[in-house]
DNA sequence: AATTAAATTTAGACAAAACTAAAAATATTT
DNA sequence: AAATATTTTTAGTTTTGTCTAAATTTAATT
């Protein structure tokens, strides 16, 4: 497996949870900043190489064969998130970049032993699963803050957006995970509501509560 | 600069340790096992780039620009040795090739906050001196052990052969770095010496002796 | 000094992964 | 259903880093 070609299977993968009935090659030449026909050219090889099954028109998906490798990647990028958080102490906006160079180095005992250097976290930075040694990740039932009713205590489990610039802006309002949120009032008209974040008042926009999941 | 172009900065580095004035197209071949004719492309390249100063059939040498690269390299390989023995529990000859692949993850960032992590270390688990953000490196005025007259009592500090089969023979032997040494007896004719290691009588090769530094 | 040997470079080709521009297939509108 | 728009694919190039084989330069030997 090229670097290349792990960067297709893991976008593959991505776009596979959202759209699981097959995956738009506009979609994941989108996603790689490249083109879609040299999307196609990559489909060719990695249904070649058995990693997807892909037919002319009708998009891509990963074959299992394919799945346990995207996992496989997806497990090493979001260890060395948590490596670059919990470790060296990065903040959580930084760690995405430096994860994906990181994903790519490919020793089964690395990362192994980096999964219980960090006593095998279930979660990265982000709230995100991050598979086993199996594959197998644990799934928390969250919601996103706009969906949860008025005065119902919650606590912060992940970010949907997670953007150098959102992670930012949540540093800023000492939003984290593990936060405790409780929504005070809700604005109908404007759709900005009142909640109070660890002991402290605050109002957020419809923006930020569609993109925080809570429990 | 590429993964590609690091790894011949890397190895001109090491070869001029060596051979100051000009290191030969050959012997940066033979490191790299490749071929001679892609080496002179690449000595053209690197030397548009400034970071090499080629001639025809001169041989190469580094420029003060392709000195700093390259020790930021050997810095990184290092740094990453370091943490794979002292954090993930490696042994000293399975770190090598994973470090080869970690070195070209270029996060200034990530490199400054491993090595506070690691508390600065000086020397790899070799004994090789580790460039500080600067570059420079602390130079300890090691021998080798079969320079060392008898009776004198001495300290592994690295190893000139750091192949696998080297390090797994010194592990099994139970000698590391740190370990006292003290040369009983030299037979002149088969080259034989009986030594005190750690308290432990033992008989070394000439292979062994010209392949350990000690101070 | 001439010859042979070794090292190095040139020329031309190839594979991977990207690109552009044009063609073909599928979707969407009218 | 025809026309238009969008998506996807094909065909042909480009760049990077490699290769082989032949030519050239330097080094070693007789």
């Amino acid at each position: 497996m090229t670097i290349s070609e792990e960067n297709y299977l893991k976008v593959i993968y991505h776009l596979s949870l959202v759209s699981p009935k097959g995956v738009n090659t506009n979609a994941i030449a989108g996603m790689l900043e490249t083109k879609a026909s040299s999307v196609t050219d990559m489909l060719k090889k990695l249904a070649e190489k058995e990693v997807v099954t892909y037919k002319k028109y009708q998009g891509a998906s990963l074959t299992n064969k394919g799945l346990i490798q995207a996992k496989k990647i997806v497990r090493r990028h979001r260890l060395w998130e948590v490596f670059l958080v919990e470790k060296l102490q990065f903040s959580w906006d930084e760690v995405h970049e430096i994860a994906e160079e990181l994903e790519h180095i490919k020793s089964e005992k690395l990362i192994n032993s980096l999964d219980a250097f960090l006593e095998f976290p279930d979660f990265d930075p982000h709230g995100d699963p991050i598979p086993n040694e199996k594959g197998e990740m644990k799934k928390l039932d969250k919601q996103l803050l706009s969906e949860i009713p008025l005065e119902t205590l919650c606590k912060c489990v992940g970010v949907k957006d997670s953007s150098a610039e959102f992670l930012q802006y949540l540093d800023k309002q000492k939003i984290t995970l593990g936060s405790q949120i409780k929504i005070l009032e809700k604005e109908s008209f404007d759709e900005l509501i009142r909640v109070e974040i660890d002991k402290k008042v605050m109002v957020l926009s419809n923006k930020i509560a569609t993109n925080l999941y809570v429990q």
